[in-house]
DNA sequence: GCGCATTAGTTGCGTGTGCAACTATTTAAC
DNA sequence: GTTAAATAGTTGCACACGCAACTAATGCGC
């Protein structure tokens, strides 16, 4: 097996760790923060986005990219929100296509009482996944990128 | 804002990188092997885990945790492949609880015919990530673990 | 201005998923 | 041995997802 081919290996190896922290986190997010505060995974993704944007309202297609998710599920997605009403869509007045969305007041309340459930899990998770082989090298590189 | 804080928003980050990446490659390869071979992720994962046992059989938990499935979803998935004749259900002699999964002769054939198209992928979808700032420190991470 | 391609977002539809409840088998208790 | 607890896997069900087709608004060519 020459170079090119380990490099082939080691890429579908370096996945498969991704993949597997990957699961394991979302799955641990998604109990915890759906037991302690009624939010799936993304549902908190998207109002994490529009925390971040600290007051300021983010369009369709900006959520649909920090959700990683398509259109289609981002409008459903939005319109669950909204029903709670934790955001609101508003029609902005220069593109009549486009739609914003912000935060209601009930949105940033329960955003405030997740992000600590949310913080808790990633860490205790990831402090699991430093302790597991396989996971390890990903895990204690995770906390190591650029704050940006 | 102190130290702890930080490394709570440096997590937080890290694990958004995490996610973004995996959507990427994961929808890429979903797109790519889908086209060319009709697997989907999931479908080729667990082939290449079985295939990586070396004809050797594989209960269907662990197929669950291969795959980061739950056992209902495993069931199904398997049953789907059954269904293309890729595998066969085999019950095991010592515990009448377990079953055991292993590729036919079309199913290693088409993990052959799948695999080259998935590692293409992946190294093409890498390579990309690397150019985006957002990504690139993960990406350009991820080929250098141990190969194990 | 008028028509056509493009973009933003939404809906119909089929499908894969997790949870909870279930059956079947094994293991432990005594 | 018989009964209870635990484990392996499967099914009913509700729901979130992506794709393709759609509507509405914008921008571009001329």
């Amino acid at each position: 097996m020459g170079i090119a081919d380990d490099a082939v290996e080691i890429r579908a190896h370096g996945w498969r760790t991704l993949a597997a922290l990957h699961g394991i986190i979302e799955s641990a997010l998604e109990k915890d923060l759906s037991a302690e505060v009624g939010l799936s995974v993304v549902e908190y993704t998207l109002l994490d986005a529009l925390n971040r944007q600290d007051g300021w309202h983010m369009r369709m297609a900006q959520l649909a990219r920090a959700t990683a998710l398509s259109p289609s599920a981002t409008t459903r997605l939005v319109s669950r929100l909204e029903d709670r009403a934790l955001l609101s869509r508003v029609l902005c007045a220069d593109d009549r296509r486009g739609i914003y969305t912000e935060l209601t007041h009930a949105g940033q309340q329960l955003y405030r009482k997740a992000k600590p459930i949310h913080d808790a899990t990633l860490e205790r998770v990831l402090k699991e996944a430093e302790q597991q082989p396989e996971l390890a090298p990903l895990a204690r590189i995770l906390p190591q990128f650029p704050s940006a």
